[in-house]
DNA sequence: GTGAAAGCGCTAACAA
DNA sequence: TTGTTAGCGCTTTCAC
């Protein structure tokens, strides 16, 4: 009757005295070790039921594994994260893992150390990165220890694997799409970079240095107009509102991501303007909201579930001794909806 | 020159040597214990910066403290969680305690338990609940073993504390700002629960028997109209729809969680219809999004960056030792936008 | 103020 | 197939 004090901890030991056993029994039948017989599967399983034993984590993680998953990301508000995640956690459901997050933080080289260091600390059998945006030099340090997979990063490691969407093509057919409908003052909103050396590999440079390229083949390169924020609401608000300032004012704003989409496109109504009668307004990454928001949003779609089971996957092999690097590319699609149409 | 395989780590051992002096030492100065003198203290902390030292989780575990809070959640795609657990981070930030984070799903009090149990098996140092729907029996046997704060339920319980937005009043300023608006066929979404029996405490009921009570002593009860689906974009879609075909239709739909008025926006522009011209639209919780959405939501704040920081010092203050029951109400208010206006 | 030593719950050699 | 035993890295008595 302990209603008040912690209650003791049902262990290893109680289980392996409960079926008269030893704890090497116990442990083998834990980890569908060789070497078991039937008859004593049978005794431990209906010892650790009667006891109701779990496993205590830190112990296993002292000698072995501890069946976690680290997930570390810029933050969970952006909800094509979600896509990620649930991705995830489908495809290790069922495996015994369990996958636990931290928030790093937006665009801090240095608290996203952290938060990776944090997970290695808590000794998780592999970590999933989400979009870092530190140096390769580091993430290999990491990998080195851990399993890895970055999700986002057109790097190319022999560490660790990568899960990427071709930016550059999901780029090309979104301003392809503006430039089809009649366009020719198309801004961008991209994410300001820490770090410029390392820009090449960061999506969000490669959609904006795309957006450039594309242009300048179609003869707008004096059309160009970026503005520099981030890829969140408030990024894309600020984005818009830096954009409509410029005079003649853009007639299409192709933001790197919906979550900025959506700060762009209360920028330009708060303007007292349309989309897309005065402004066109297209995102990048398909997230659910865009289906759903009033102003439906066309949108580059890239399949953030099958990156987050795919990098799910690619993490259980690295776990389970695969070495080799792997890269895994989804190809993107063009979602057109409602809010981009011909210029007035 | 360890380019293969993995670096030894290193341990407090290590440390201990490098500094010439006893593990208890450098165990004692990294917990800032009792009993250093400054010179010792001095040595040990130059050796740690030399070495890149680094405590093992795991060990740290089997003894004291993980330095881990845990935060169990439905999912990450709901904004307002976002807000909560910002403001927990902030709190917590600088007190050397981590967060982690795990999905438990939606309304599934089994894989409910399955996510907490999985903290408490890494061993945190305390759990945030956020909106849990499993019985109080269980989470009181939860708290019996780690500090454990709940988010979002109007429980009361000796064992945890509990953080919480007065619903009912919440739920009362909207059906009220719609009744004043001129509005008499008001419906409602709700997020259908699992068990009745405790529906009580949880607010999606809290929230749906306010919106019955006010209809009714404004004498609107024979325009009660319930969905009950879930607080997701899709539950607010599917709600609507279901609303939307009765006859004769209603000419405002409070939904109970911004996320699904968000649904019930799309399902509206769907039908043909536009907002608030044939119909209201309202929402709750005040979630970022519904600020900056092209129609702006009309909702109820509730400040979930100060619910997240309350319970993460609530927490802190329970694994320092406090075992009194602590309960904090944030008083909601109504934030009226262009998505309500007089019907037609 | 400092350090030696026991032990947390588990896994993995190794022995039987 | 089963059991014995030595740690994993740390915290915590308890001597000194």
């Amino acid at each position: 009757m302990a209603t008040s004090g912690r209650q003791a901890r049902v262990t290893i030991t109680d289980v392996a005295r409960h079926a008269q056993v030893s704890t090497t029994a116990v442990s083998k039948v834990l980890r569908n070790a060789y070497g078991v017989s039937d008859a004593m599967r049978e005794k431990v399983r209906a010892a650790i039921d009667e006891l109701g034993y779990r496993p205590h984590n830190a112990a296993r993680a002292m000698r072995g594994r501890t069946f976690t998953i680290g997930v570390q990301l810029p933050h969970i508000r952006n909800p094509f994260f979600s896509d990620i995640v649930d991705g995830l956690t489908d495809e290790i459901s069922g495996s015994g893992y369990q996958a636990i997050m931290v928030q790093s933080g937006d665009l801090d080289a240095a608290a996203e150390r952290r938060a990776i260091d944090a997970l290695m600390d808590r000794q998780v059998d592999g970590i999933l990165s989400v979009a870092p945006v530190c140096s390769r030099v580091q993430l290999e340090e990491v990998a080195r220890n851990t399993p890895l997979v970055v999700l986002g990063r057109h790097d190319r490691s022999a560490l660790y694997d990568c899960v990427l969407d071709d930016d550059e093509l999901g780029a090309q057919l979104m301003v392809e799409h503006l430039i089809a409908l009649g366009h020719r003052r198309i801004a961008h909103i991209t994410q300001r970079d820490t770090a410029t050396r390392r820009s090449a590999v960061l999506l969000q440079a490669i959609r904006a240095r795309t957006y450039e390229q594309v242009m300048t083949e179609h003869g707008l390169a004096e059309h160009l107009a970026i503005a520099a924020t981030s890829y969140t609401e408030e990024g894309g608000y600020d984005g818009a509102r830096e954009l409509l300032a410029r005079s003649p004012r853009p007639t299409a704003i192709f933001a790197g991501a919906d979550q900025a989409a959506f700060g762009v496109l209360a920028a330009i109504h708060e303007a007292g303007l349309t989309v897309p009668g005065d402004i066109s307004v297209a995102g990048y990454d398909n997230a659910r909201m865009s289906r759903l928001a009033h102003i439906s949003l066309t949108t580059v779609d890239q399949d953030g579930a099958i990156m987050g089971t795919t990098a799910g996957r690619l993490l259980l092999e690295r776990i389970g001794g695969r070495s080799a690097a792997v890269r895994f590319s989804v190809t993107p699609t063009l979602v057109a909806r409602r809010s981009t149409a011909p210029p007035a």
